[in-house]
DNA sequence: GCGCTTATCGCAC
DNA sequence: GTGCGATAAGCGC
């Protein structure tokens, strides 16, 4: 656990609710181009209702791996309370996500 | 739009 | 030291 994983998940906290953020924008936030080691930051999860890793989605728009591999059924419930909030989620695509995407200014 | 390659960080072997 | 993994961007087709 280094100083990087730990940058990913203050700044996953960081992340208001209804909001969510991509591998890009944080690896980018962090100051690196290692947009997989926050990937394996999140797997690691070591604080996982502090780390909402569901909400970290990839710049395509699109979930990551994790969907449907964790719990299905769990990670579903996040992503509809997501769509509570006002992001569309379609089959574990973003619609709007440039409306929901959250940048680390 | 799809597939391959390169870059990059942490972790396991 | 090498390879793998929740990726991303570039290049070619």
């Amino acid at each position: 656990m280094s100083q990087f994983n730990q940058k990913v998940y203050e700044l996953l906290i960081k992340v208001p609710a209804g909001r969510i953020t991509t591998y890009k924008v944080i690896a980018e936030t962090l100051g690196t181009k290692a947009y997989r080691a926050v990937g394996n930051a999140l797997k690691n999860n070591p604080d996982a209702p502090r780390i909402p890793c569901h909400r970290v989605i990839k710049s395509s728009g699109n979930i990551g791996g994790f969907n449907g591999e964790t719990n299905g059924k769990e990670i579903q419930q996040k992503i509809y309370l997501l769509k509570k909030e006002g992001i569309k989620i379609e089959e574990g695509q973003i619609q709007n996500l440039p409306d929901v995407l959250f940048y680390f200014s």
